[in-house]
DNA sequence: GTTTCGGTTCTTTTT
DNA sequence: GAACCGAAAC
């Protein structure tokens, strides 16, 4: 093992913390101040004192940023130690539940919902209990409020109540749709993503012997991004960090943007209250940008009336360079062809394709600057709003998986049914009814009974499948995820897919990609359950092309967390888009964590920032719309920004 | 009673 | 693009 100069490669502020001894610590780390290298230097540290990795434990926003930490760190250790408990909250409560979930009257191979079933799911409660109508609430809203009801553990009835306000709308109706989708998620054995973590928590509570062989065996519980953390995770973080309380989290109140999931950075300010003995470190010394974008940064902060004690002043170590530039533009024609020229003077400055990127509040903002990168040959990546798991195509490959793996998968069953010519959800689930609400496919009867019972339309298209279903049993294909969808895609799915998508070709790519993924596993459940919880940045971080690679970014804010480039550019900073008017409509709290947004997308930039404010929105019915610059522009001091109105190029 | 298809409307953010 | 709704087709 390497011998690592902790002292000399960290500066003062984090060297005190990655190496400080044992009990509760806070590490309050504002943008930019090497917090992923205090965390990293703080698990190296913890390995050179003879920590065994299997006794700590490692909780991270995503799959990927507890990749990098857990890289970074064997590296900077010189052997390959990994940490063996590390990634998502959902991550490890999946983890732990698959080994305990009959303690909680669930079966250990329990279904994971995704938003489409959840969504499916719900519209199927509002159907049932005859409620559809247009004053109806829709089935997102009603997730919604379910979700904020589970996350912040508050009573059904209070959270309808608190959203729906004075609002006329049943809430009586409403609390018996969530009620019934509850009994239903239940009766399928499935949890969506919010269970995991409740149930997991409820293990935790309800099995004090589960809870303490975790208690116990987390030594040491080192949480990142820790102001987007909710308060069953927080919870969950108390429990499991419970025995040792040597608890380690990191996080920067100011860059919370995830409330509307339940997120409440009040994890952070009541920290000091639920461990007194809590020491408290500030990182406030950024290396990573010049000093102008943090004057607009800190500008920010201070508009915010955040409070006092947590505030953070983000002190340069760069040297001066020039403010960043606020561009108003005609209409966002206008401003795609300036961002097109504004990356091509960057390149002409030296900057690579790949120290750029596009920021937006929401999806939707670059689409016209899409084709105008496409059209000026620009190379370009888009970190989707879709999810790669999440798409119709692959969607279907899974199914066909769950369904083998999992008798007792509706969901899987019902959409893989839904494949076939003249078969709806109706029919769908009377065939699952008429096998007995299991549809086991290593049973001979069961198999020609559902082959008999379809219609004639559909009867030779399933004739495809089926021996496929008799293969994965007979070959005992059970490890071979990619082999079956290999079949399933050239004995039916093709057809289906030539038929059904006009952009075939890259679908079917996906489907490669999708098999080949699979091979990394030494099962399907894995497999499925693994794959469940990845994210389209997980997946995509590590399939990247060498031509996306070099290219420029294009993404949400969101996204773009824990990120950083030389070059930042901002579409779309007007009032109407960012912030978005949703969010401000609903309260005081929703403008400040807009703001908040506008932070994390400032403090991404190492060199230049650049705002956008087009002065015109084109509306879909052919009018238009005037726009102001976004308010978080207009409330900063004039000589923060250099500003510029630009011309027609 | 079901399914499918075509027209219409609206796009927040994610594990 | 995709989700929703209504009406035609099975």
């Amino acid at each position: 093992m390497k011998t690592i100069d902790f002292e000399n490669e960290l500066n003062a502020e984090q060297f005190a913390a990655a190496s400080a001894g044992e009990g509760p610590m806070l590490i309050l780390a504002a943008a930019g101040t090497g917090k992923t290298r205090t965390l990293v230097y703080r698990v190296a540290y913890l390995v050179s004192q003879g920590i065994d990795p299997e006794r700590m434990l490692l909780l991270t926003f995503t799959n990927r940023a507890a990749k990098e930490m857990v890289e970074r760190a064997n590296e900077l250790v010189g052997h390959p130690a990994g940490i063996p408990w590390s990634g998502t909250f959902h991550h490890i409560a999946n983890r732990i539940l698959r080994r305990h979930a009959t303690l909680l009257d669930y079966r250990n191979n329990y279904t994971i919902m995704d938003r489409d079933d959840s969504r499916k799911l719900m519209a199927n409660c509002v159907k049932e209990l005859k409620l559809q109508s247009k004053e109806f609430p829709k089935r997102d809203v009603l997730l919604h409020v379910l979700g904020m009801a589970t996350n912040s553990e508050q009573a059904l009835g209070d959270a309808i109540a608190d959203h729906f306000d004075d609002h006329d709308v049943d809430q009586r109706a409403v609390l018996a749709v969530l009620k019934l989708y509850i009994a239903k998620k239940r009766e399928l054995d499935a949890m969506d993503f919010d269970d995991m973590l409740v149930n997991c928590l409820k293990l935790l509570r309800e099995h004090p012997s589960v809870r303490d062989r975790y208690a116990m065996q987390f030594q040491y519980v080192l949480v990142d991004e820790y102001q987007d953390t909710n308060r069953i995770q927080a919870e969950l973080v108390n429990l499991l960090a419970g025995h040792h309380k040597n608890l380690f989290v990191v996080g920067d109140d100011f860059q919370s943007i995830y409330s509307w999931r339940g997120a409440d950075y009040r994890n952070i300010i009541d920290f000091k209250l639920r461990y007194p003995d809590a020491r408290i470190y500030k990182l406030e010394t950024n290396y990573r940008s010049v000093p102008e974008v943090l004057a607009l940064a800190n500008a920010t902060v201070g508009a915010s009336g955040h409070p006092e004690e947590f505030r953070k002043t983000l002190r340069a170590t760069r040297e001066a360079y020039h403010s960043p530039t606020v561009a108003r533009l005609r209409d966002g024609e206008h401003q795609a062809r300036f961002v097109v020229d504004r990356i091509q003077h960057f390149m002409r400055e030296g900057y690579r394709p790949s120290d750029m990127v596009v920021l937006y509040r929401a999806h939707f903002h670059a689409m016209e600057l899409q084709l105008a990168l496409t059209r000026g040959h620009v190379p370009h990546v888009i970190t989707s709003g879709m999810r790669f798991f999440e798409q119709a195509h692959i969607k279907d490959m899974l199914c066909l998986l769950r369904v083998l793996s999992c008798p007792e998968d509706a969901l899987a069953f019902d959409r893989l049914l839904c494949l076939l010519p003249g078969v709806g959800t109706m029919t769908a689930q009377k065939l699952w009814k008429k096998l007995g609400n299991r549809f086991d496919t290593s049973d001979p009867e069961a198999r020609s009974l559902l082959l008999n019972s379809l219609r004639k339309g559909a009867q030779p298209r399933w004739e495809k499948v089926d021996p496929i279903l008799a293969a994965y049993h007979d070959e005992e294909l059970s490890r071979e995820g990619g082999t079956i969808i290999q079949r399933f895609l050239d004995a039916f799915y093709d057809t289906y897919a030539v038929d059904s998508f006009e952009n075939y070709d890259s679908r079917i790519d996906d489907i490669r990609e999708l098999v080949l993924h699979t091979e990394k596993f030494d099962s399907i459940e894995q497999c499925l359950s693994d794959v469940a919880l990845l994210t389209n940045l997980d997946a995509e971080a590590e399939n990247l092309s060498p031509d996306q690679r070099n290219a420029i970014r294009l993404s949400t804010v969101h996204q773009a967390k824990g990120l950083e480039w030389p070059v930042v550019i901002i579409i779309w900073a007007t009032e109407g888009m960012f912030p978005s008017p949703r969010s401000v409509n609903e309260s005081d709290e929703g403008e400040a964590e807009e703001r908040r947004l506008f932070y994390v997308a400032a403090t991404r930039a190492k060199d230049e920032l650049v705002l956008c404010t087009p002065e015109v929105r084109r509306m879909r019915d052919g009018g238009i719309m005037y726009c102001q610059p976004s308010r978080f522009i207009e409330e900063l001091p004039v000589e923060v920004t250099s500003s510029r109105r630009i011309g027609f190029i």
